[in-house]
DNA sequence: AATAAAATTGTTATTGTATAACATATCACC
DNA sequence: GGTGATATGTTATACAATAACAATTTTATT
């Protein structure tokens, strides 16, 4: 792929695959066979991938996925079902104008905008 | 406080005191004293706290703050200082009209979004 | 090519976060 | 007072993440 390490490859693959968010734990389970043995060694992976926005922390599941979307890392979001648990990352958005305000005020500089939604997906709504 | 059990009341007194966000194990250190002594105790009281809405669960940090605003539990606004670690929370705003629309075309019904900016505040900004 | 410095990778051990499972107690109501 | 429901305590364990150091590979330099 993109002048990734092994590594980087393992698990950026592992994560294209997958049909859920992965746990850390997740991914080294499925790359054992790549020769990767111990958490670090994951967990470096990953921080290379997130820096690099190929993939994404979904950070109310402690899991991990990967980057469809072409865009630029400081504005992501997702729509989480916590009936079955899937998650899709929707095109990013701006800062809401009110917020950026409200922030501003404060003094604050953001860096990066996480948005998270968490409801039913159109496959668990309809009960 | 309003009908909360005791360790409900003991650890929402600690994150109401409290300058940052605390971990379930800050809290657990905080409240040993009022005679709790296992994890699960402060995650249950930590449950009904966030059910109940006076209590957020900081995504990104895995710890959690009081809620001093009064506010329907479904829109959540966090900025968070990546420097010093300082978390102030925002009013909460609408879900940004693109984005309620992307997700409405999904068929995803949301209950829930959280909101996090990451970046400097005030403080740590001027380098 | 030989080698020293730097960066990357592997390994062990540990720390931090969260919950399962079960025991005990308290409360509400008949 | 018995009984079901709710709340609480306790032990043990599972899951998530990183510190510290060893080994290896890469790069730059002579």
């Amino acid at each position: 792929m993109k002048d990734l390490t092994q590594n980087q490859n393992a698990v950026y693959r592992h994560l294209r695959m997958a049909a859920r968010p992965q746990s850390a734990y997740d991914i080294l389970d499925g790359v054992r066979e790549q020769g990767l043995r111990a958490p670090p060694q994951i967990y470096r992976a990953l921080k290379a991938l997130t820096d690099r926005g190929l993939v994404h922390r979904v950070e109310s599941l402690n899991a991990f996925i990967a980057c469809d979307l072409k865009h630029k890392n400081n504005r992501i979001v997702f729509s989480i079902c916590d009936d079955c648990g899937n998650v899709e990352e929707l095109a990013p958005v701006d800062i809401p104008p009110e917020l950026k305000h409200m922030s501003q005020q404060s003094g604050f500089q953001t860096r990066k905008m996480v948005i998270e939604l968490v409801g039913k997906c159109s496959d668990c709504g309809q009960v």
